[in-house]
DNA sequence: GGAGAAATTAACCCGTTGGATAAATACTGT
DNA sequence: ACAGTATTTATCCAACGGGTTAATTTCTCC
């Protein structure tokens, strides 16, 4: 048995096991919801005991919460990273939609567990005292780009920050958490790389003719010849 | 005890039990997602023996899949009343918009199951034939507001129906399936009238001015007179 | 009014699951 | 090298949950 020789690897590693934990927990979550999630499972996809959970983390629930709470942590910090400020207003907020879009599409779990949050109507997320504490920046940041937006000239109308983004990321959520029944009703895969980037243009293009008023580059159904044109026409 | 009275109620109710049974699978589903729910309940809810359940439907997947097909069922033949035809097109537009957020505030169960049903990936759904015919005529009514508002000059541009659905209802979905954790995260109660109100005006306003490229009535954060700030301003 | 089918109930079965107990093993400082 | 602590493992179990078996009641139609 190469057993000893595999268990040597990481013996004694509080650290990497705690994080070992989280990763399959998150995994874990993310595939088949709280009540869905078994920690057997958890244990092994973490090459451990189930009794080092409870050792590590504590029960299901708390555990369930650490992956949810460093789910958030995880995106905030990126969005920090945008830094909108020194952009032109429009290109701020086309590249807001394409960093929620990028960040919702390379992060599957993410969405996964909040819908999983939702469905229980955030009984745990209330009783996170470190979430409500990242109430990040953010909105400010959108703010100031509307702000600068309107005064510029760029946007005919100022908008509730916190309207805007939800729509941004509604536009985006919903499509990728929905788009396994969505393909089923609508009999297309909306997941190939062709649907999403016309999907990408279609956000950007409905935004932005919204704000600026400029159809201009709008909605790209126009499709052309073979390529994925998707790309728009200026009316 | 006045349970044989009770009892004389629904004795002997076939059709009747059929429906209290899926009625509270509806309500247990979506209140608990498929691994959530106990069978259990649903039978006690529905005033029932959990042998009928199996008597009636079948196992627990049937169920959860007789639940979904049924929700569907309804959201569809009430699209079909729409007759988008007879409005001029951004009014049809708007009509549209309004009748998917009320649905879903009137049916919140009918988001939950569909945020259960995309946990899973839609594995229940494929298996559904009924479903997969009942893929409305709705994108074909869509299509044609798109291409008549285009005709009339209206629309600066065409979209592509499927998008423009789907976005509408991720506007309308994304709020009110996560408006739990929203609330949070902003520290907002999204769900008290006025912000219902204004989300609504802000999803119209969105669209139409995307459409028209007028931003007239973008959005509404016009609000009037003592109501709290936040408002916005026409540019 | 009674035979046979349909509907309903009560009781049980048995694998699963979250969680707990206690023992073993590795590491630390002295 | 040894006492004490931190980490890990091997088992156990009581509760639960889905599903089944078989008996009971109610209806229907003759």
């Amino acid at each position: 048995m190469a057993k000893a020789k595999q268990a040597q690897k990481w013996q004694r590693d509080p650290e990497g096991m705690r994080l070992r934990i989280l990763e399959a927990a998150k995994q874990e979550f993310s595939a088949h919801g709280l009540a869905g999630a078994r920690v057997d499972r958890i244990a092994a996809k973490a090459g451990a005991n189930k009794r080092m959970l409870y050792y590590h983390v504590g029960n299901k629930d708390e555990l369930y919460l650490a992956v949810l709470e460093g789910a958030y942590d995880k995106i905030r910090s990126e969005e920090r990273g945008l830094d909108l400020e020194h952009l032109d207003p429009p290109e701020a907020i086309r590249r807001l939609i394409e960093f929620t879009w990028n960040y919702f599409l390379r992060n599957p779990e993410f969405l996964s567990l909040l819908q999983t949050e939702n469905l229980a109507r955030a009984k745990h997320l209330k009783k996170s005292t470190k979430v409500k504490s990242m109430h990040s920046p953010f909105v400010e940041m959108i703010r100031t780009v509307v702000r600068r937006g309107v005064d510029s000239g760029d946007f005919q109308v100022a908008v509730d920050p916190v309207q805007l983004y939800i729509s941004i990321a509604g536009l985006c959520f919903f499509y990728l958490s929905n788009s396994a029944t969505l393909s089923v009703i609508f009999g297309r895969d909306l997941l190939d790389k062709k649907a999403k980037d016309e999907r990408l243009a279609h956000m950007v293009g409905l935004v932005l003719a919204a704000l600026t008023g400029q159809s201009v580059a709008l909605i790209e159904i126009a499709k052309a010849p073979k390529s994925r044109a998707a790309v728009a026409q200026t009316v």
